[in-house]
DNA sequence: CCAACAGTAACACTTGTGGTTACATTAAAC
DNA sequence: GTTTAATGTAACCACAAGTGTTACTGTTGG
């Protein structure tokens, strides 16, 4: 695989607990929703957790509910929380600093990386949890 | 690996190609400089020959050059071309469509990641190899 | 002809990711 | 207090992608 499904899959899990706020949902039900296994959603959840995004009680009648409005999650959140390493590859680029160029290339190349991630990461700041939960909504209210 | 070095590694050869603008290099030079096998380096170098960025030469005394000068290649037309799916990983989510949230998840995440991947780019059109050429120059004439 | 080069196919190796099972822990419900 | 349902992880396997490497086939200048 190309990239990971970690962002996509952790959007799909926030807006299923968007569209059931307040209510404690187990990792079996989102499991259901996003078509995987309930330890992937659980280990996804674990570093949204980490992060505030999500709360989670434990025990029976327990599961994960948002810690905070939906309007106050922006996507940039997100993807930080699920996406620790936001550098295009350059940990495993070493090379040859005997050269001039290679010596040199790669603080350039951080620096060049840097703002790119920092224009996507900008268009993510624009999008919050409530933005997809209200394109989400007219769809699922006329049937429920 | 999180990512893939390859956008990282067109980079260095460009800039290399750049530094030694008008001669043929050959690919065993190009990756003594990345220090890495000369057939990594010609695989990269063909997708960017096909991008018509780098011409090449076969034969004795052939090699490789840049087809543009470096003002004309953005950062962005090398990423297009070593990076064929910019998609956030949207291909090998597929969740479950009888879900209300499932069925609609996808399409709305896949504008957004639209939008991201558009902010990323525009901050690569704004450098160009010669950009990079620029930064490396100061330190290589010196000791050339 | 020959030496040097690109172009590519084929393969092994490594790593990251996802799926699965298993189990310890926790807390509500009865 | 026991049962039940849930999180939290660890451990493992399977699969896909990326990288390095060898080997071979053209191709071109000397």
């Amino acid at each position: 695989m190309t990239g990971n499904t970690r962002f996509a899959a952790s959007l799909h899990m926030l807006a299923y607990l968007a569209y059931h706020h307040g209510a404690a949902v187990p990792s079996a039900e989102i499991a259901s929703s996003v078509d995987t296994n309930p330890v992937v959603i659980r280990r996804l959840l674990s570093a949204l957790v980490k992060a505030r995004l999500v709360s989670a009680t434990k025990g029976a009648s327990g599961g994960f509910s948002l810690a905070n409005t939906p309007e106050n999650i922006s996507l940039r959140d997100v993807y930080r929380a699920v996406e620790p390493k936001p550098n295009r590859g350059l940990d495993h680029f070493v090379p040859n600093h005997k050269c001039p160029v290679g010596a040199k290339i790669e603080s350039i190349l951080h620096t060049i990386f840097e703002k790119a991630q920092a224009g996507m990461e900008a268009e993510l700041t624009r999008v919050s949890l409530a933005d997809i939960d209200h394109q989400l909504r007219p769809v699922c209210t006329g049937k429920k």
